[in-house]
DNA sequence: GATGAATGAGGGTTCATTCAT
DNA sequence: AATGAATGAACCCTCATTCAT
């Protein structure tokens, strides 16, 4: 019947729908086994369980968001070690950031919506306080430069480095989340870096 | 027995363990019943369902936090139509709601945690969201005195003012949920304050 | 405060109102308590128990009702005894039997609601039931002057004489119980002793 | 273990039992389960709540009996129309009818006694109100035909057409749910059309 | 690849009634 | 005459998952 693992797409798509409308919890996988038109074992020998499944819709991306995290910070990294580097290449560099954060995840819009809004109850629960952590060591990097720079007059205590991370992701996540076009956030993407620079400058005079 | 109302002072202490631990949704009645003590229909005698013992622990802070900023909102509104007002004074106003905000949030702490981290599923879990808009009021009347003063060469887009909103509440909610102590908490909001000012800065530069 | 028996009244009538509305089985003891503005402590000083409540809304006329009836059926034998009794007067007499049914059901309305429609569950849900069996002795007698008269060819069966007296107890508690007004009843009542007397004519033709 | 679908058989034939002794709402879906040697679960893969396991047993029955009733009011205008009618062949169809009816009763015992005198508080509990409705269309169609031919000097009010459809739908439910057997039924079937017709003349006559 | 019957613990809630005060 | 706290069994129903076929 041509089913072969066509069953399977119609099961995520399934899935899909029903943890973007009820979250993973509420979820029922009678439910999505009924409308997707298929037995409870055929579900289970596909996903070995309700984690399983949601995983399936969001791991991919999870994962790879994670390592375009990872790898930007890597390449600040080496922006801040060249001597030469501008205080306008980094603001520059921190901008291109946020448009390919914001482009990956509009690329991904269900997946992320998923992971930042659906996923309480699940082994992803935890994804945006992971998103945050990764930010953090970014921020992290960004301020031993600039204390290198300015001196370290004004001390940033640990707490405003994770709350900083937390402004930031959350300003980002919230533009998917809020419902704005990929083209609304890019825009909005930019009044987010001038504040969160403007932010900076302030907290680190002395 | 020396029960009287005790009983009742016992299944709310309980309960807000139980709430607290494992969130509005997954808590379950007859375990906060067993832990009590008591039968369900008790329980039920004090509360009438899920959503009430929910409340009870809870309905007056949220009641009164609301307040609050309100009251705060009149008051700022004042200060903008006194001609005499400084910057220096709209700044200090803003800083003081924030430690007042603080200091009301450590006193209710666990009615907090509750509010703003385990209403998922009760009457409250648009909790966060309701202090999310009353900020946003707060916010836009200062933006429109701003507009006056310094001319609006600006816009500032009605999402933007949404999500400045969001920045401060949840900035402030976040010292709890983190688990700071009061006293780091009010130094944080100092924090907070001076960053979100210097992001005002920004973005309203022409 | 002049409550004295004022709250055993007050407890009787929102109990007749609830036990209109949902039955003897669906009201509950707890909102009638309640809707009264009364403890359950001073419901079961007053009443045993729920179905003692019932009973006091309804015993009355429930053990009223059936001495009009077995009177009538003593009224009737002496009428048959009579040598002198014309049929006109017998069918007469049944008329105005009916009159009278129809005249104390309207006077007592509500008690009649209760015992014909929302007695279930309760010691009373065999009311009606008993109310039949009254009837049928009053039809036994009557048969059973009828075969002296006119001889016995015709076998009228127990099962057809028990079904005479639902059909006419039926008759009767359904004016009430359809919501015709007392006036439309009467006439009606009329309309059904035409409609038995011409059933009986016919089965008792040889 | 051969029990295949052999459950579902199971459980409706113990559901059949507790509700005949219970009536709807008083039988116990646990104790259906328990009886029937099955956990909950499993009575709730076959039906989706307390109304279908009931409707599963009566849903057939209500339907057909409903649809005979139309096929022969159908058959009966067709009769009307036929200028050679006879009265007799009027009546005698009248007593077919209450013999089908009769016999296709009997012919489903459980369901009728479920259908007419347990199904309070499901979705049957207006089987017997929908059942004189028929009745009533079935009556009116032949005061229409009386009228025309013998003149509409003696007004039959819409009420009493209710009433009548009443006296004939209740007589041969009785014949079931106080224990008749089928041959005693169809007898005493003979008598209620008898003791109908009776009533009818009476209360044409001018 | 897929069926579908079955598990069994658990969910929140309601009930008539009791009894010390 | 009345309070009101407390009982405890019972209610219908949902869940993710398993497994023999």
């Amino acid at each position: 019947m041509g089913n072969e693992t066509e069953t399977r797409e119609r099961l995520l798509e399934v899935a899909k729908q029903e943890f973007l409308e009820l979250g993973y919890e509420k979820a029922s996988m009678r439910k999505i086994c009924k409308k997707a038109g298929v037995t409870t074992g055929a579900l289970y020998f596909f996903f070995k369980d309700k984690n399983d499944l949601f995983a399936a819709l969001v791991k991919e991306v999870a994962d790879e968001i994670k390592m375009i995290i990872v790898h930007h910070t890597q390449k600040e990294q080496t922006i801040y070690e060249d001597a030469k580097t501008t205080p306008q290449a980094i603001i520059a560099d921190g901008i291109e950031q946020g448009r390919d954060f914001v482009t990956y995840m509009y690329a991904n819009k269900d997946a992320f919506m998923l992971l930042l809004t659906k996923a309480n109850g699940s082994s992803y629960e935890n994804f945006y306080d992971e998103l945050v952590d990764l930010m953090e060591k970014n921020t992290l990097q960004f301020l031993d430069h600039i204390t290198l720079e300015y001196g370290k007059e004004n001390e940033i205590k640990p707490y405003t480095m994770h709350w900083l991370a937390h402004l930031e992701t959350s300003s980002f996540a919230q533009l998917l989340t809020h419902g704005l076009t990929l083209e609304e956030a890019l825009i909005q993407a930019e009044v987010i870096a001038k504040y969160l620079t403007g932010g900076w400058l302030e907290i680190l005079k002395k």
